[in-house]
DNA sequence: GGTACCTGGAT
DNA sequence: GATCCAGGTAC
C-alpha cells in the first residue's frame, strides 16, 4: 500500500495522464474508471469511509457521462429500523426490470434519486429541517404520477412512511468533513480498444476546503440528491450525489493541474 | 449471510 | 433531467 503526499500524488496522476490509453482492470464495472486509477496509484480496494490517499480523496468520471458523482454513503437513521432492507425494499419496492430473467422471479428493486426540489414520480422526496438539524426523507402517495405506476400505487397508496428515515448534520458533518475535505478529481476519456474499454485519464482538478455550509445549501437547493440503490440481493448502498459543477462548487479552492 | 460501506454507470 | 442500474469488500 503506497503512501503518498499532496505533491508525490499530483506527480503520480500526472504520469498517469502522460500513459495514455489505458485498459480498464474492471471489466462489466461501472466503477471501472475509479477502480482502475485506484490501482494504477497502488492503493488497495476497500470499503473504509475515509480519503482514498493522504488525506486526499480521489473522485474519477469518464468525461462523457451526465451520471451523478457520489460523495459518501450513509444509510439513514434511526439506523435499528434498517430502513432500505426491512421498510422500502419489501414495503415500498416494485419488480425489478430484469426478474425473471437475470433474477429470480420474486426479485425487487427500490431505486430512488430524489431531492429536496421536487417530488419523484413514486412520491418520495427529501427535505431539509434546519431547526431539527436533519434532512428526512418523506413520502406522499399524492404526488405519485398514476400513469407511470399504475399497479404499483395500488400496493402503497394506503401507505405512510413513519418515521421518517433522517440524517442529522452532525453525522453529515462529520462524514464529509472526513471524507471529502481535500479531492482530486480526474476526468477520462473513454473508449473501446479492440473490444477492451479504456481510460485516458486527462482533466486533474484539485478542489481543497470543502465546505459544509454549501453542502447543507445544495441540498436545500436540490443541487444534491439522495441516491437509494437497492435490489432483493444486493443494496448497494444510499448515497449522497451530485453533478460535476455542483462538485467543484463545494470546494473554496479549484485548481486545474 | 445480512448490513453497510467502497468504486461508479446508461437511457 | 429523471428514472432506472452495475461489481466489489469488511464484519
Amino acid at each position: 500500500m503506497k503512501t503518498y503526499t499532496k505533491e508525490t500524488l499530483i506527480e503520480a496522476l500526472v504520469n498517469i495522464r502522460d500513459r495514455g490509453w489505458i485498459e480498464t482492470q474492471r471489466k462489466n464495472n461501472d466503477g471501472g474508471v475509479g477502480n482502475t486509477l485506484e490501482d494504477l496509484l497502488g492503493i488497495e480496494e476497500n470499503n473504509l469511509p475515509i480519503p482514498n490517499a493522504a488525506e486526499w480523496e480521489l473522485k474519477a468520471q469518464k468525461k462523457d457521462t451526465t451520471s451523478l458523482i457520489t460523495l459518501f454513503h450513509m444509510e439513514p437513521s434511526p439506523r435499528a429500523y434498517k430502513f432500505v432492507p426491512l421498510i422500502l425494499l419489501p414495503e415500498f419496492g416494485w419488480a425489478h426490470q430484469a426478474a425473471g430473467q437475470r433474477y429470480e422471479k420474486s426479485e425487487k428493486s427500490f431505486r430512488q434519486t430524489i431531492n429536496a426540489a421536487n417530488y419523484s414520480n413514486r412520491g418520495f422526496i427529501i427535505k431539509v429541517d434546519r431547526n431539527e438539524r436533519k434532512i428526512l426523507v418523506d413520502f406522499d402517495c399524492r404526488h405519485i404520477e398514476s400513469d407511470a405506476h399504475s399497479e404499483w400505487i395500488k400496493l402503497v397508496s394506503q401507505k405512510i412512511l413513519s418515521p421518517k428515515p433522517y440524517w442529522g448534520f452532525d453525522d453529515l458533518y462529520h462524514k464529509a468533513g472526513t471524507k471529502l475535505h481535500n479531492c482530486f478529481f480526474v476526468l477520462a476519456e473513454s473508449k473501446i480498444i479492440n473490444g477492451l474499454l479504456h481510460f485516458h485519464y486527462q482533466d486533474i482538478y484539485m478542489l481543497k476546503k470543502f465546505d459544509l455550509e454549501k453542502f447543507i445549501d445544495a441540498i436545500d437547493k436540490g443541487r444534491i440528491y439522495v441516491d437509494f440503490d437497492a435490489r432483493t440481493g444486493h443494496n448497494h448502498g444510499t448515497k449522497f450525489r451530485l453533478k460535476r459543477d455542483a462538485l467543484i462548487s463545494l470546494y473554496e479552492e479549484v485548481k486545474k493541474i
